[in-house]
DNA sequence: GCTGTCAAAGTTTTT
DNA sequence: CTTTGACAGC
């Protein structure tokens, strides 16, 4: 057998090569996941010869699909991938959406609404300006779309003031939605899920293209995530999940673990493969990791282990503060990769949080150390970004309200507030979207003379803009630069911002069209078809091409998961921090409150899980004692987790460490000291 | 009525 | 540093 890898271990090849049912793999951190994965697609394709469209591979991330896909590619030529879908539920669920449009009351180019965009919705619903409130309201609203509750399941489950707020607008939110022919997220898994649930049709359809699923991650689906799944494989119950429950991080987002239990009993007949055997870290690591996930419940029972040397030992620095935090990892950064002749790749900052990058990038610079940064704020969330895009989106879909307020108010044009709430009125009387109620508006309405030609001024240009919006391919970038032209849009930002901050918006649309362009010809699209997947990718996930410069990265631990580096700092573990406590839900009777918290605290600690077993080789943690914390300096703690890692347990003994690389290394260092 | 200026605030994590 | 909201001037 070609194909198959020999450096498999036996469990992993049985992961492999079953395929007489649905199996479940445990995969534990760095046991070979995405090997077991990649080679199984391999396995089905070249040796069990299924047609490559009829297998798909669900992942949560771009960069764990593309991730994949790069893996893939190694085994498998062109050809054989072609039709092979590897990706994020989300871009299935366009996919299919964009299939069943019509049976989903949508039309065929509908919108698709980002956070931002769903967030000034409810701010519109909740007539209200705080931002919290809001916020509030639509992470509510998304938790029940996740958990597949309609408005009135919903009802049963609220005990707060601000869940009865949320309910309160959670059905005009999908009205609104559903007026502007658009979907949010969420919507993008929950309408197919339903669909396949009550369409035979439909179901009949889509099951008939699945003939084997794969899902990574599997521990971090919600519930309809998992309905969706559930739907898709049968009648065949073809399918191997692989997950870890000790990395579950995303509940928050509407995830269950529990969705691991259900799948054994909604398939009796699962398999469950359990990958244990660590290839990333030292055992010290793995020790540390392990003595930490102890605390936590046990659901599947797994013990890591490793057979790379014992390693070197952990290192905590307590800094006075998040200053000096950033300059001692610097200093490290510096000292090590001349030490070990490392490269700046083989070095990662993992934190909490994403604000925390901000205090390590200027630290970085100001020595010069070359970093990447991974996830944080989207391209796609820029304000000169969504600018252009709501053009295009205006012009994919008349009815986008949203995109038609900020297309003809950015930049400026005479029309403000007032009259655009008059537009507002006028048009929600006719039951139409503002783009559809503007003609009988201009004839009906008296309208001073600046406002009324800045609305038949923008009118026009937009309709002569849809008679030329069909190119494709080459003809997508000029008209692109036409469009952006047609609204002086360099000028506005030159007006608006500083020499430089201009330069940079500017160069950012000027990323976007080529971004746009390239796409348009990879893919022989429409300019109108590529803006539905905008706002599913970011720009930066895309650059497949460009080869990883040598540079640390720095990456939040949520960003984190799946990726390995050989020495990782892991800053900011602090109480409050790491683990995170928000707000504490006020209004929530007494007596469930230690019990969420415990939860909270739980899914924390996965986190620092998560973030310890990154590390290959060595691990440094550090906390600060002070942190700047908006405009006062706040007295922190080390984290409880520290305390975890280092617990040793009565009668248990230091085991006798084989000497490593890394343990000559830390002697040698220890020499210069 | 619209727009630009000024001050204040700041989302934990992501599709 | 960036984005948002309040306010004053055109």
């Amino acid at each position: 057998m070609a194909v198959l890898d020999p450096k498999l271990n036996d469990k992993q090849r049985e992961a492999v090569l079953y395929l007489d049912g649905p199996a479940l793999v445990l995969a534990g951190a760095g046991s070979g996941k995405t090997r077991v994965i990649t080679q199984k697609i391999a396995y089905l394709l070249q040796e069990c010869h299924y047609d490559a469209q009829r297998v798909l591979a669900l992942t949560f991330t771009n960069k764990a699909a593309r991730e994949m896909r790069e893996r893939l590619s190694s085994v498998l030529n062109r050809g054989q991938m072609k039709g092979l879908f590897v990706g994020t539920f989300h871009s299935l669920g366009l996919r299919f959406l964009r299939q069943e449009a019509e049976h989903a009351g949508l039309k065929p180019r509908f919108s698709i609404m980002d956070a931002h965009d769903s967030f000034a919705v409810v701010q519109d619903l909740l007539h209200s300006t705080d931002r919290g409130r809001i916020f509030t309201a639509q992470q509510q609203i998304s938790l029940w779309k996740n958990a597949l509750l309609d408005p009135d399941r919903a009802a049963a489950h609220v005990k707060t003031t601000a869940q009865e707020e949320a309910l309160r607008i959670f059905y005009s939110y999908e009205a609104t939605l559903r007026a502007y022919q658009a979907v949010d997220f969420d919507d993008l898994v929950r309408l197919p899920a339903m669909l396949m649930r009550d369409d035979e049709a439909i179901a009949a359809r889509w099951q008939q293209q699945v003939h084997y699923l794969l899902v990574d991650e599997y521990q971090d689906t919600n519930v309809c995530q998992y309905e969706w799944v559930r739907q898709l494989v049968q009648p065949r119950a073809q399918f191997t999940v692989v997950g870890d429950d000790d990395q579950a991080i995303y509940a928050w987002r509407g995830a269950t673990v529990e969705n691991l239990q259900r799948l054994k009993e909604d398939f009796p007949e699962l398999r469950l493969i359990k990958l244990e055997q660590n290839y990333r870290s030292v055992q010290r690591i793995l020790q540390a990791a392990n003595q930490v996930i102890k605390n936590n419940p046990v659901i599947f029972g797994k013990s890591l282990w490793s057979d790379l040397g014992y390693g070197q030992e952990i290192h905590i620095e307590d800094c006075p503060n998040e200053r000096a935090e950033a300059e001692w990892v610097c200093f490290e950064l510096m000292q090590e990769r001349t030490m070990r002749q490392a490269r700046w790749r083989d070095f990662a900052v993992l934190y909490r949080s994403n604000h925390q990058a901000r205090v390590l990038e200027q630290f970085l610079r100001q020595y010069r150390i070359p970093y990447v940064l991974t996830g944080g704020q989207s391209f796609f969330a820029k304000a000169e970004i969504r600018d252009v895009l709501a053009y295009l989106r205006l012009l994919a879909n008349t009815d986008d309200d949203p995109a038609f307020i900020r297309a003809l108010t950015h930049p400026r044009k005479g029309v403000g507030e007032v009259t655009l709430q008059r537009l507002g009125v006028f048009a929600s009387g006719q039951d139409s979207s503002l783009w559809e109620a503007l003609p009988s508006f201009l004839l009906s309405t008296e309208l001073p003379t600046v406002q009324r030609e800045a609305l038949e001024g923008f009118r026009n240009f937009i309709l002569r803009m849809l008679g030329e919006v069909e190119c494709r391919g080459e003809q997508a970038a000029s008209f692109l630069h036409r469009l952006v032209s047609a609204i002086e849009y360099e000028h506005y930002l030159f007006d608006r911002y500083d020499e430089r901050p201009a330069q940079a918006r500017w160069q950012n649309v000027l990323d976007l069209i080529e971004w746009l362009q390239r796409k348009a010809v990879e893919d022989d699209l429409s300019v109108l078809e590529i803006v539905q997947h905008v706002s599913l990718v970011s720009l930066l996930e895309n650059n497949e091409g460009d080869e990883e410069p040598d540079a640390v990265q720095l990456s939040t631990l949520h960003a984190a998961k799946g990726l390995e580096f050989p020495h990782v700092f892991l800053v900011g573990v602090e109480e409050g921090l790491l683990p995170h406590l928000g707000r504490e839900d006020e209004e929530l009777p007494e007596d469930e409150r230690p019990a969420l918290l415990v939860k909270r605290i739980e899914e924390e600690r996965r986190l620092m899980y998560v973030g310890i077993t990154r590390a290959q080789r060595t691990l440094r943690l550090s906390w600060c004692q002070r942190r700047r914390q908006g405009r006062e300096d706040v007295v922190r703690e080390r984290s409880r987790f520290v305390d975890e890692m280092f617990v040793q347990e009565e009668g248990q003994k230091e085991p006798e460490p084989a000497k490593t690389p890394d343990d000559y290394l830390a002697e040698l260092k220890s020499l210069f000291d």
